[in-house]
DNA sequence: GCTGTTTGCGAGATCGTTCTCGCAAACTTG
DNA sequence: CAAGTTTGCGAGAACGATCTCGCAAACAGC
């Protein structure tokens, strides 16, 4: 029954076999042209029944196109967020009839480079691109793309003129401050991923990629709102490994008024909350309050619940491959600068200072 | 400074600006047969001048490799293994030369199915698959994947004759059990992942896959070395869904005597132990100890920590890479069935139900 | 100066498709 | 039955690269 040829079948065998020309072939099992019933069905019959199957890479190459897009992320566990976003990408894009093609950088720009000229190399169709935090966007302006379209994920490039998608941080870190604040916390600390960072600091970096930019205004304007004056906020910026987070935790909670509620820029530095916290036997949402970006289950499930700004991870994956498959299948489209909303879930990780109501 | 041309430039493009022929222009650029010094020095600053780039469709054509691994992963995000096994293998394909397009097939097997049909439609070079839990697999029989090399990972599947690569959970999970007996516990629960189960059921299925297989025998062992006779053993399979494992979990504290620690085959179903214990008021490591398989950032640093049985998963990916790569480069090895040493972790999250010695 | 070898390069095939053309046979129509 | 139209099919080009040949020119040796 197996083939016994060293190449699969092509058309030309099934051709050969039918009796009939490469043309014909093609056109009876596309069904274009004009071709008889019986010629058809028998060119199909055989196809079957040697297996033959289109070598998509020819096919590509006559096409021009390959149904094939390409992936460049930032694989970052505890955030889930990789994970969510290539799922919710590779699932939608599936759905539209194009593979993907992954690639991680680890924010190296240039991994982030060469891998954006290996997937075009690979003739991609199109890119989405979660862009590293460091590094210039020259690769990725048009001219370098040789005109296929990319779509930017999770951080806004304003620059490039291109499609971006991503998530309305600052308000959900606002209103997050606002509950925070409403809940009696007067001290606060605030503890911020960046790049280019040796350890930690507490001098605002130069540069910081637009979500941590929105978390950290978000966190300002809520502040500003409050009334919290900066001598009642400790801010410290970190690069994110968890010796340098935890060092900054450990010197926030070192302070002679230490801040009753910190707030994290992602899930990385909330574990280094929850890490540096634990090790002190300070309980989390009773003796030191925690609020940070990004929902996950366990953030959900624990005891204390963590409060979380959340943000529709999978919608930003799907959204992000609609807009370049529609690109793709008709290009010239406006770019467009989509945020989408993020949801603030109070829970139980951020205690109550207030003086109880009299009568409770 | 902009090629205005429609087209990518071409090694026909290089070869006309340089006034020789594609294939002195191929010679100079890939410098494999005889070429003057002053043709070769020519053709490649044109070819940087107009920012030629090889088409690696046409070069795939030809070559009869693509340079491309298919992997087909299932996602699922509490495990974070999807996540971590994801990013090792792109990153050790990249290592090696190798793009990796990836699909995911949520345990769907005509998902799994289809993915490869089309990853080998799209002539990768070998396949990584995480085989689906249910469904046959005729579809990764050698005959159907037209000669290319397959790694199965994380799950064996004995009757292939492929290579596999997994992780020894019997061990792990022995351990496990031997250390919660150990610490005074005498009443087990049990609550194990199983596909095709409606809901959730004390009944053992029919097949379970290779991990769950392993994790449930060396848990077994563990048991029967511990001399825990059936009656004091309650186990749950129960589908990956929320509903259906929490529904088991609650049955079990329900009980009259309830066991003292749950056995989770994996982190969906430990989340469900932390959430309904949760809701109950009781807590993890006192009133109901846990122990799962995957370790994860939150399992450690949560208070308390969960004891859980770590996987190497960044090693099984990476290795799972370097086994097909082989396989691709040098066909004819032997299949290998690899399964890595797991570690068992002990946290917080088991109580130590003992009596105190004497004088403590 | 004649034969023999090296050097540099181009013509053309090849990978597996799709698709445009043109041609012959089979029809239709008056 | 002649003229026009439809039908079915094959030859060959194209996508963009690599690589095998073979052919000239340049060089060597005697």
């Amino acid at each position: 029954m197996v083939e016994r040829r060293s190449h699969a079948p092509t058309i030309v065998d099934v051709a050969d076999q039918a009796g009939v020309s490469r043309a014909t072939a093609s056109r009876a099992l596309s069904g274009y042209g004009r071709t008889s019933a019986a010629t058809v069905e028998r060119v199909r019959r055989i196809a079957d029944e040697i297996g033959y199957r289109p070598n998509e890479l020819a096919r590509a190459m006559r096409a021009g196109s390959t149904g094939t897009i390409g992936l460049v992320v930032i694989a970052d566990f505890t955030n889930a967020f990789f994970d969510r976003a290539t799922k919710s990408i590779v699932d939608a894009a599936r759905k539209r009839g194009y593979q993907v093609l992954i690639t991680n950088t680890d924010e190296d720009p240039d991994v982030e480079r060469g891998a954006i000229e290996t997937l075009l190399d690979k003739q991609v169709d199109g890119l989405i691109v979660f862009p590293s935090a460091t590094g210039h966007s020259q690769h990725l302006e048009a001219g370098n793309l040789g005109g296929r379209p990319l779509v930017l994920a999770d951080r806004r490039l304003d620059d490039l003129g291109v499609t971006m998608v991503s998530t309305d941080d600052y308000s959900g870190t606002r209103e997050a401050v606002r509950n925070a604040v409403g809940l009696g916390h007067t001290r606060l600390g605030f503890l911020i991923t960046a790049a280019n960072i040796t350890g930690h600091t507490m001098a605002r970096p130069l540069a910081l990629i637009s979500s941590v930019r929105d978390r950290t205004d978000g966190y300002a304007a809520g502040a500003a709102e409050a009334g919290i004056p900066p001598e009642d906020q400790v801010w410290h910026f970190s690069e994110d490994v968890p010796e340098s987070s935890e060092a900054a935790v450990a010197e926030m909670l070192d302070l002679a008024s230490p801040p009753t509620v910190i707030f994290t820029s992602n899930n990385d530095m909330a574990l280094s909350v929850l890490k540096v916290a634990g090790s002190r036997g300070l309980a989390i949402g009773r003796e030191v309050s925690l609020v940070t970006v990004d929902d996950s289950p366990w953030a959900a499930y624990m005891v204390p619940g963590i409060t979380v700004v959340a943000r529709p991870v999978e919608q930003l994956g799907e959204l992000a491959v609609e807009r370049l498959v529609a690109e793709i299948e008709s290009p010239g489209q406006a770019a467009q600068d989509i945020q989408l909303p993020t949801q603030f879930i109070p829970r139980a990780s951020v205690a109550d200072l207030r003086t109880p109501a009299p009568g409770q």
